[in-house]
DNA sequence: ATTGTTTATGTAAACGGTTACATATAGTTT
DNA sequence: AAACTATATGTAACCGTTTACATAAACAAT
């Protein structure tokens, strides 16, 4: 690899004379510069990032800390942030956290040792370590975060919204899952279908799932309508949940939506593959992404901010795991 | 934060018994090491991996480049890769090709400007820009590469088992997907299956896929079953694929897998919650990171390696999209 | 007592960039 | 002609590590 050193001897100038041309900074000379463009690119010249980051104390690297990529919610957050942050000369040093304080702290000291510029991070682990003593710009993906900067889809409004749906479209003995306690997106969406729920005139009962695994979800969606098998609908805390349940109607026989109908939540992009498909409520998870990363570079930039948080509103997407409802209803 | 030097100052010693105690090399008295740990934990210090990089030329970062990991398979694929890297302290440098060969370049230059101790890539372009001339360990995932290091699932070989499956079970009239020509994992169970079913003695059409999204995947299904309304057996290019054509025989009254059967190929993790579940040819993907990693970084510490080319096996799982066929037969 | 080895520590040069500062020439003003 | 300004370039310090080399004390062997 050539080094500037390189460069400036093939083109006879001091070292300083290249980096002016390389970063277009100070004066220097129309044929010096063309000089050196030759030399860089004889040499194949590109900048060590490595040497520029010592120096500058702050490298062209974003941290991306998600709980688990696996989860089919996730990957189309990533490649949102991923996008916006190519698209700004920015690249990223991803992680998983699978929820764990411990490799949450792993991460966060590699993003400082290795200068990132940002962060940004889907945990719910947030408050308690306190991103804000680091000085790096940060801000929290899928999770309400106080003081800090954030981007979040409206889970309780989602919530409200799939309750008042399921209820306008008749069913009257709902299921709802609660989805993990310590997942506060999901305990939004669920506080908010309680919230209308317990103002409408039908009977409801609550499951917990502790977690958002697809071996688990299986079990879950057995016990739910073993457990209750006369609901008509049910309230799934996430569209894979919701996939499981779909799975264990049909093969008890139920049909959908007539007998239960069954509204997901997330819109992954199987959802619409389902048979039926998947009525659910929509989070924009690629443009969270895409916010979240805006938001971060133009903090990195020191760009005016307009809002610390950006809450992003939620859909309901109606395809056929509820009932049509005729439109003078 | 602390840097070197004010630990050596705190501890009264020189940056260089700092380093040898850090990295435990030569002699440094056991009083001082003492000292100089107190002094670190004192000022919380840890090493600055940027400075370190810069004199050492090389990281402790892992470059991994993947199509796109919104397709269902690779979050697998990355979060195995991961975990082993995570292992042995390593970290993740990551990108999305789109399989465009200037968003590679883009990538490979960034992992080669930030000094990575290797690439795990998994896109076709592999030949076309010659990684071998970087001089930076890498290993190719998904993707058979022949002077190259590689680790992928036996493709063809999934193919035939597919086919012979199918066929075992019954289906007369199969189609197969073809998938994009320019993805040879698919090309390579085309072949597998082309191969078996050309021996047997059934009516089979090939239907080619451009890409693997989710959108089209729909349309090609409602394709599949207007052009060929007879057809008794799918064998579908991959697991959404396959999810599509399971909703549209659903939509058309079919019964799965009396009426038709279908075979996916990944096995991602939805597969088990499509309804019915879907009997599919299993790729490893974890493991298959994991294998990737182990064997780059195998590479990296210089350690013997068995072998450049690691060939996983794929197999059979039965589910409720095939026919049951008796132990007898 | 002299020499050689082992242990312990420090000094300074790298790694590859950026930039403050110094210097020099050319072109403008007065 | 003197003084000032704009342009052009170079020198060297710095970013925070690691390590080759130098130095020195302690101890062992001759």
């Amino acid at each position: 690899m050539a080094t500037i050193k390189d460069v400036a001897k093939a083109a006879e100038v001091s070292v300083a004379t290249v980096s002016r041309v390389l970063n277009k900074t100070g004066y220097v000379h129309e044929d010096t510069r063309k000089r050196v463009e030759t030399a860089i690119k004889e040499l194949n010249y590109s900048p060590n990032e490595v040497a520029r980051s010592l120096y500058k104390r702050g490298s062209k690297l974003i941290g991306l800390l998600l709980p688990d990529i696996t989860n089919p919610f996730f990957p189309e957050l990533a490649r949102g942030v991923e996008d916006e942050v190519q698209k700004q000369g920015y690249r990223l040093l991803f992680g998983n956290s699978d929820e764990n304080i411990d490799k949450e702290l792993e991460y966060i000291h590699t993003f400082v040792q290795n200068h990132v510029a940002g962060i940004i991070s889907a945990t719910d682990q947030a408050g308690k370590l306190n991103y804000q003593h680091l000085k790096i710009p940060s801000v929290f993906l899928d999770r309400a975060s106080d003081g800090e900067f954030s981007v979040y889809a409206d889970g309780k409004e989602g919530g409200r919204i799939a309750a008042r749906e399921i209820v306008q479209r008749g069913s009257r003995k709902i299921t709802v899952l609660k989805g993990p306690v310590h997942v506060q997106p999901a305990q939004d969406r669920f506080q908010g279908a309680l919230e209308v729920l317990g103002e409408s005139n039908v009977d409801f009962h609550v499951m917990t799932t502790s977690s958002f695994s697809f071996q688990e979800a299986k079990q879950w969606a057995e016990e739910l309508f073993t457990k209750y098998p006369e609901a008509d609908g049910v309230i799934a805390s996430n569209d894979i949940t919701a996939a499981a349940v779909i799975h264990e109607a049909s093969r008890l026989g139920k049909m959908i939506p007539e007998d239960v109908q069954i509204i997901g939540f997330d819109d992954i992009p199987l959802s619409s593959l389902l048979f039926p498909s998947l009525s659910t409520i929509r989070q924009p998870a690629y443009d969270m992404g895409r916010e979240a990363a805006k938001l971060l570079l133009s903090q990195i930039a020191n760009k005016p901010i307009e809002s610390q948080h950006i809450k992003l509103p939620v859909t309901f997407i109606e395809r056929n795991t509820t009932r049509k409802v005729d439109n003078n209803g």
